[in-house]
RNA sequence: GCCGAUGUAGCUCAGUCGGUUAGAGCAGGGGAAUCAUAAUCCCAAGGUCGUAGGUUCAAGUCCCACCGUCGGCACCA
């Protein structure tokens, strides 16, 4: 293993606030890179925001702004998160920075001098009203845009191509013989997808300005992947003692964009000569749409809660720590995993509060009335079966422990952690320490089973401060111990590790919060998507304002035939996270339609049977694929996860038209 | 449609090269203890390992089919 370690997040895309997913990729990568650091590695750890793009200038204009302060003040947004969430970024870089922006044109030279890149036409199916390609096989019948339901028009465009179908066989290579793409899964996914054929890849536009120009070509702005992607090379080349990381030891990505990722980024570098990161692993989503229903038949089970997702709201009401150990303990690492906050509490409650919290509190009061405040030696004389069985333990669970964090397996890393302290509170309870207590005959074997009990206690801790570093320190704190990290040092443990002997300790405050029932439901309370801000005043989303629309003559409006219709029935459309299917009665002879509304993500089917919504009635149906089609609107406003559907304050008979 | 992954206790997950009575945590049940934030520990219960076949002395594990779930099938980030 290479003694220098780095670990990289996907830059996130500055059109909104950042959400728990990219709290998620980026507590990762900060506790991976203070695992390695731990071990005396020389790590670093970069994240970013990818800032460029024909969305960002829009969003911009659409405000009023210019680009770059509209992405300015996003950017700030993930940056003053991190800090929150315990999150110790070794650099921050942006896509808008001198330094990316040199390094970008720089590599572009590189790849274009190497012959891999060249001007052509790019000729796709474009369509006006989205201002975009689309790929044949996403057409409707007839050749329609899906979103627009207008023809779309070839079109051709003058752009450069990157060679990339020259790198087919080196990426099936790389794919087939190397762990490069983690898990197996995603590998096998991209070794298909490059067996069947990689075509060159579109890398300019001209259709918009927002971007990093090509060098030599300023009528072209650089396409945002070959733009975004070298942000982890360019953020390195400041500074030429960072030339040392190259090549990142492993960079995270979330499943949507392993393509890029592993496909394009790695021709991108073989093409720059340079070489290749040893891993890109995807993991999965945190998924948090509340569709838990209860299983048990014949109950309806509780409603489903939905939860805030906000990460600084999360943080607010429960700590940096807490959130980090469920994120890093609780999800598999490359599962997707449904995020619940009453999960998040059970976990701390259960696992820190009660089971390596308790066990230090437990054994502390000993060392100050028995001993002094100062930690008891080992009499070796005196250790038996039990002793030996723990320390063997203790060594195995480091051991194994460090090598599962190696692997991307920190999950159950963590979960052998709490196996080792589980069997101190069992060697606790077997020695009765506070029997001994009662006998100054027994002080000596007392005060050996104490530094045992203490031994398990500095071990855990001390496995668990990438997890959860404040929380950490403090344990050892307490112990009146300090963490050290420094290059050359491995601060890791290979074996059950004792506190010296005379250590004076530092007895304070439990550690962990109790999480009684009580504190539960605050939380719970507060933590309710639909809670009243007031819990944590999270600067709300300023409410967008859609822009207005020009003028129409009052016969244009009675082009659109809107009418009262009731739900009859609704159901979610499977794998469909937004779309609900509703049989809406219009009072037509024809019987009740279907309807397909993308509502799903703030109104439960059963919320919406009987009532009445407002109906377009003359919308051209459209299809849903699969034999689901459309015959009709619902009208409805708001955002997407909270939007209300337009409804009258009184009944009236189905099909009555609305004007 | 094609390709891939996956299905183990109520829940979340382990289960190595096929090898004894299939494991853990959580939740629920019973008990012990009183050092500790009522935190701990022990015991019992809980499984047709998705279904049906096959290979084998032996299958959760290997093979085939089917069912369920999730994902991929390029310029959309």
């Amino acid at each position: 293993m290479r003694d220098t370690f780095y670990v990289t997040t996907p830059i996130y895309y500055v059109n909104g606030a950042p959400h728990i997913g990219h709290a998620y990729t980026t507590v990762v990568a900060d506790a991976l890179r203070r695992f390695h650091s731990l071990r005396g590695r020389r790590a670093r750890f970069l994240t970013g925001t990818d800032e460029h793009g024909l969305k960002i200038e829009r969003e911009a204009a659409a405000r009023g702004m210019k680009p770059l302060d509209f992405a300015t003040e996003n950017a700030d947004r993930f940056r003053a998160l991190w800090p929150l969430l315990g999150v110790a970024p070794d650099d921050f870089i942006r896509t808008t920075e001198a330094r990316h922006i040199a390094g970008v044109q720089k590599w572009w030279q590189t790849c274009a001098a190497r012959g891999d890149i060249y001007l052509g036409r790019y000729k796709g199916l474009y369509c006006v009203a989205c201002e975009g390609y689309k790929t044949e096989k996403e057409l409707l019948d007839g050749g329609l845009c899906p979103v627009h339901e207008r023809p779309v028009e070839t079109l051709e465009e003058e752009t450069y191509f990157f060679r990339l179908s020259k790198y087919q066989d080196a990426l099936l290579k790389l794919f087939r013989e190397t762990s490069f793409i983690q898990p197996e899964t995603r590998r096998n996914e991209m070794i298909a997808f490059v067996e069947q054929g990689l075509e060159d890849l579109s890398i300019s536009r001209t259709s918009f300005e927002w971007g990093i120009k090509v060098p030599g070509d300023p009528r072209h702005v650089v396409y945002v992947w070959f733009d975004a992607l070298f942000n982890y090379r360019t953020a390195l080349e400041a500074d030429p003692a960072l030339e040392a990381f190259w090549p990142p030891t492993v960079q995270l990505v979330a499943k949507d964009i392993v393509r890029f990722h592993t496909v394009y980024w790695p021709a991108f570098l073989m093409s720059a000569g340079l070489p290749l990161p040893e891993t890109v692993f995807s993991h999965g989503y945190l998924l948090s749409a509340g569709r838990k229903t209860s299983k048990t038949p014949g109950q309806g089970g509780p409603a489903a809660v939905s939860y805030t997702t906000n990460p600084a709201k999360l943080v607010g009401a429960l700590g940096a720590d807490v959130l980090r150990y469920y994120l890093l303990r609780d999800v598999v690492f490359g599962n997707d995993s449904e995020f619940q906050v009453p999960n998040v509490i059970a976990r701390a409650r259960a696992e820190l509060a009660e089971t390596v919290g308790n066990l230090l509190n437990r054994t502390l009061p000993f060392v100050t009335r028995v001993f002094d405040g100062r930690v008891p030696s080992v009499d070796a004389a005196l250790c038996g079966e039990r002793e030996a069985e723990l320390v063997a333990h203790g060594a195995k669970v480091a051991v194994d422990s460090g090598a599962l964090w190696e692997t991307f397996a920190h999950h159950r890393a963590i979960e052998l952690c709490l196996e080792l302290a589980r069997l101190g509170n069992q060697y606790f309870d077997t020695q009765a320490p506070w029997k001994l207590a009662k006998s100054e005959a027994d002080r000596a074997r007392l005060g050996t089973v104490i530094a045992h009990v203490l031994a398990v206690v500095r071990t855990v801790a001390t496995m668990l401060a990438p997890v959860i570093p404040v929380k950490a320190a403090a344990m050892l704190g307490q112990l009146g111990l300090q963490l050290e990290a420094r290059e050359g040092h491995d601060a890791w443990p290979a074996a059950l590790t004792f506190v010296p002997a005379d250590t004076v300790i530092a007895p304070g405050e439990p550690v962990f919060l109790k999480y009684d029932a009580k504190t539960e439901a605050e939380l719970l309370a507060a933590l309710k998507a639909d809670a009243p801000a007031v819990a944590t005043p999270a600067a709300p989303e300023a409410p967008k304002v859609d822009a207005p629309v020009a003028e129409i003559a009052f016969d244009d409006f009675a082009k659109v035939d809107l009418r009262l219709g009731t739900v009859l029935s609704a159901e979610k459309v499977p794998k469909k996270d937004m779309l609900l299917k509703l049989s809406v009665d219009l009072g037509e002879a024809a019987g009740p339609r279907t309807i397909v509304s993308g509502i799903a993500l703030a109104y439960k089917p059963e919320a919406l049977v009987g009532k009445q919504v407002v109906v377009v009635a003359n919308l051209a149906p459209r299809d849903f694929g699969k034999g689901l089609v459309s015959h009709g609107m619902l009208l409805a406003c708001g955002p997407k996860e909270s939007l209300g559907v337009a409804t009258f304050d009184r009944a009236f008979a189905p099909g009555t038209r609305v004007k």
